[in-house]
RNA sequence: GGUCCUGUGGCCGAGUGGCUAGGCAGAGCUCUGCAAAAGCUCCUACAGCGGUUCGAAUCCGCUCGGGACCUCCA
């Protein structure tokens, strides 16, 4: 069995993955801050890791998949005020700060689902572990790496880049970073610059708020995630994801406040997802090019064309290496929607194909396709085991769609493969593409269809009843009942229908 | 300004120095009452200029273009 080796940001290369506790991973993934929907980027670095998620399982693992819920907004550090995000967007909203907050949480859950993507272990909220990050903040502050100001903590960054290396992870500079940091009002408080807030004094507005040692205030964002990845994977585990943007200052102020307070880096493998760019510019609220995932399903957004189903994003995004940038556009969205089509009608061809039939008893007969079947899948994990790419486990499995239609249709002679062949390649279609890539059909499901196919039939049964032909009539009526739809007659000749 | 990534055919995208993925679109043919689907075939690219090498999309240098991060961000 070939090792599964990862891109660690840390070292800037793969890295043959051993896990800490042989048989378990550890692993925590930045979740969404719940101040306002997902839009289309949120869906990369979910399902990205959960496609991490469902591999290392098959690979045999226990895997502890922690994913954070932002719920306790933080500050905004844009000029005078510190404001709080998700205080302001209900005070915007006339919602209550939870109340909001659960309204959106709601809806990334819904999103996530739509994408087929597994829950993770644990899911814990900000605001639910504000103890452990004030815990925390008290063990830096004791350590002499953390000073309180006026009710705010802050990070001293400067004491702990004199014995560790921070900027290792993001490839920041120091140095730089104290002279290059542009200057910003109203933060007086900090020592200097590049100093992170741990803990903030919340203004007497401010709606979300806590009791701590150092006054009434909320926590700092970094602080959250350190807490809650040590309280449920202890000082050190294996792998941590999150978006590249994530990497400075987020990530780089998980370590050094880990370290501070565990002894010891906190992580082993980090990995990190691109980004989406729409246009060639990463989509952000900052850009107003966001597209909401609700606004992604029902196609209400000016740059749609039309509707995209989750799995055709689902799919678009995994027909791309996770560290690249992936662009949207309607034009490569509508090229994955046909493809994933093409792909899963000949994964459901297959699975007709009667083996026993079709298949020769002992050896298939094409003694070159059975090979060729072989070492499409037989390379498959290999590319998995490869920093999970994604995108030539599908094209492998592209290049066994005509190997299925033909044999569909007949162009294949029946035999050509052996009954054993086709059900070993059927197995790992099911593997690979559903239990590991996560991916479903695209079924229409909405009334809209059946509605339009119903009045079709009963077209073709009135034309039938007005020239006599019962025959006609009746096994339409009757072949309908026994798919669990009933027909009847109404006076006047209309025909209506229900489903039991 | 600093740090880093990137530039592949009409479009999207794999690519570990040699055997030059895959998808979408397009063209032709086969099948077909029509249409669709499907099958077969074709279109074969690596920003530019140098260099290393028997051999480079792949390594090195320069030029030009695009992007990310340095601020909340997936």
């Amino acid at each position: 069995m070939a090792e599964l080796r990862i891109y660690n940001s840390l070292t800037r290369q793969k890295e043959v993955f051993t896990p800490l506790v042989p048989g378990h991973v550890g692993m925590y993934v930045c979740g969404p801050t719940v101040s306002g929907e997902s839009h289309l980027g949120h869906a990369r670095p979910y399902i990205t890791f959960d496609v991490v998620y469902r591999y290392l399982q098959t690979l045999g693992y226990k895997v502890r998949y922690v994913r954070n819920i932002t719920d306790a907004g933080h500050f905004e550090e844009e000029g005078r005020e510190a404001t709080d995000k998700i205080a302001e967007k209900a005070k915007l909203e006339q919602l209550e700060p939870m109340e909001l907050v659960h309204k959106y949480t709601r809806l990334f859950h819904w999103a996530m689902e739509q994408f087929n993507t597994l829950p993770p272990s644990v899911e814990p909220t900000a605001t639910g572990h504000i103890v452990e990050q004030i815990g925390m903040i008290e063990q830096l502050i004791a350590a002499g790496f953390a000073y309180e100001v006026q009710g705010s903590v802050y990070f001293d960054v400067k004491k702990y880049a004199a014995s560790y290396d921070y900027g290792k992870l993001s490839g920041r500079i120091i140095d730089e970073l104290l002279t290059t940091t542009r200057e910003l009002d109203g933060q007086e408080d900090k020592k200097d610059r590049t100093d992170f807030a741990l803990w903030k004094a919340a203004a007497p507005e401010h709606i979300m708020r806590w009791q701590s040692p150092w006054g009434v205030g909320y926590p700092g964002w970094h602080i959250e995630c350190s807490a809650m990845a040590t309280k449920y994977l202890g000082k050190q585990f294996d792998i941590h994801g999150g978006g590249m943007d994530l990497l400075f200052p987020h990530h780089e102020s998980e370590i050094a406040q880990s370290t501070i307070c565990n002894h010891q880096a906190p992580v082993r493998y980090w990995m990190h997802n691109n980004m989406i760019t729409i246009n060639g510019r990463k989509m952000g609220k900052s850009y107003n090019n966001v597209i909401r995932l609700t606004e992604l399903f029902s196609g209400s957004h000016p740059l749609l064309e039309k509707a995209y189903h989750p799995m055709t994003v689902r799919f678009f995004i995994l027909q791309t290496h996770y560290s690249s940038t992936l662009d949207f556009s309607n034009e490569a969205l509508q090229a994955a929607e046909k493809g994933l089509k093409r792909l899963w009608e000949a994964y459901q061809k297959l699975k007709k194909i009667d083996y026993v039939q079709k298949g020769a008893p002992g050896n298939g007969t094409d003694e070159a396709l059975t090979q060729t079947v072989n070492r499409l899948l037989g390379e498959v994990p290999s590319f998995m085991n490869d920093d999970f790419s994604t995108a030539k486990v599908l094209a492998n499995f592209f290049e066994l769609v005509p190997v299925i239609n033909a044999i569909y249709d007949g162009h294949t002679p029946a035999g050509a493969l052996s009954a054993s062949t086709l059900l070993h390649m059927q197995k790992e279609m099911t593997h690979w593409l559903e239990t590991v890539l996560g991916l479903q059909g695209m079924e229409e499901g909405g009334h809209d269809k059946l509605e339009q196919v119903m009045n079709l039939l009963i077209d073709i049964r009135k034309e039938a009843r007005g020239r006599k032909d019962f025959m006609t009539s009746d096994k339409i009526r009757d072949r309908l009942a026994s798919v669990g739809i009933q027909l009847k007659d109404e006076k006047g000749g209309e025909m209506t229908w229900r489903i039991d």
